[in-house]
DNA sequence: TCTTGTATTTTGAGTAATCAAAATAGTATG
DNA sequence: CATACTATTTTGATTACTCAAAATACAAGA
């Protein structure tokens, strides 16, 4: 029924939301998607004539109910197809969120369905982010912290990295900053804008504070 | 580079070379892909300045070197995320073809090559259809007999079932005619229009010419 | 040869998605 | 408050693909 195009546009919306709360400027969605700024208007409004969005003139948009399950939807194929390259095709997690760019379109419900079940059930991707249940439900991860953020001299784990780019993702992976890796803050210095950590012990690392951000860590449980 | 839908008009025009040889009319692409005879006449112009077809006039079209290649890049994506469907995700064999018909186009070079690995390098696929390797050769299966035309009373494998659809497929199935199967003709009635056969010692099983023309059948190793 | 019938092509039109560039609205600055 | 800046919208075109319906070419059949 919706075009990749109009997935993608839904998508773009729901994973802003999520990041930022309340309406998504335009601008948002040109930014993501690529595109000039009149495309972008243009497509709102077919896609809020459609009941995907409402669109707030001069201001951006809102999922609706019916457009969020979409991307919800979309978002979960996203995901899934992440985790099934990485844990069975055994592909980097630095390449696979462009090759799910595009399989997010093209994989039908029942194709999901089976992998979903292959895979017994996933809750995160490659990256640490959520996957939506198969009913759109997802886990609330707003507010969590990050390496800029989190105590200081606490162990504690690498829960999700915030940037899917293959540079950074590579860069990571070379720290030993994967999900579910040990991390602990030794010491943070805002003057400087730079966070000394330690991953391993005697294995020391230095990160610049908008790297630093890119890493969301828990309680290592 | 090359849409899904100028995907679509070369398989289709490399599938007909296959099964009939020669020049492909334009009426055989009409009825592939299911669109109207201007439209193919529009499409098979575009494709011809591109250099992926060579269209004579009121005759239909023949590929060029460069278009048959994208082809068979198409057809193996194809019968590989068939093979990937029934082995790996056990889907049904009645269902993937359509599923495959979407994939084919969003599946990249990168990950056609990992499923190829973790397959372990098939040559057929679910229906019995040869699988082009990475250099686009593919095995030569003109004139290879029938349920139709082999011989009588010789003990016979099926190797190939000719139609995709999902009807044929499941009475295939229900027969207990899958590729690999054993099978021999016990009696041709040319008149009547019919062949039995014998698929397990006791199970007989009358089919009309149509049908047992669309089993390939090879010798039982 | 004339007449049909069928396959193909042409013509005219429409949809989805896009861009470039000009117009406009709204916000912030002096 | 007037000005400047920025985000958004409008306008006018373009590309890829599609259909409906009329025109045309070709191969047979009478
Ligand atoms: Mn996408
Ligand atoms: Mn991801
Ligand atoms: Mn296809
Ligand atoms: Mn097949």
């Amino acid at each position: 029924m919706a075009s990749s195009t109009v997935e993608n546009y839904l998508k773009a919306a729901l994973l802003h939301e999520q990041a930022h709360g309340g309406i998504v400027p335009m601008g948002a969605l040109v930014e993501a998607l690529a595109v000039v700024p009149g495309t972008v208007t243009t497509m709102v409004k077919a896609m809020a004539a459609q009941g995907l969005l409402a669109h707030e003139a001069r201001q951006g948009v809102r999922l609706t109910p019916v457009g969020r399950a979409l991307a919800l939807g979309v978002l979960r194929k996203h995901r899934l197809v992440e985790t099934f390259l990485v844990r069975t095709l055994k592909m980097d997690w630095s390449e696979v969120h462009d090759e799910a760019e595009a399989l997010e379109h093209a994989v039908s419900d029942r194709v999901l369905a089976r992998m979903d079940e292959f895979l017994d059930h996933p809750t995160t991707d490659p990256h640490g982010d959520p996957i939506p249940d198969a009913e759109g439900r997802i886990a609330d991860t707003a507010r969590q912290a990050t390496l800029e953020t989190c105590a200081a001299n606490k162990p504690l784990r690498v829960a999700r990295i915030l940037d899917q780019s293959p540079d950074f993702l590579a860069y990571a992976q070379d720290c030993g900053l994967k999900p579910g890796a040990r991390v602990k803050v030794l010491q943070r210095d805002a003057a400087g804008g730079v966070v000394r950590c330690e991953t391993k012990p005697g294995q020391e690392l230095t990160l610049g504070l908008p790297a630093a951000a890119k890493i969301v860590v828990g309680a290592a449980a």
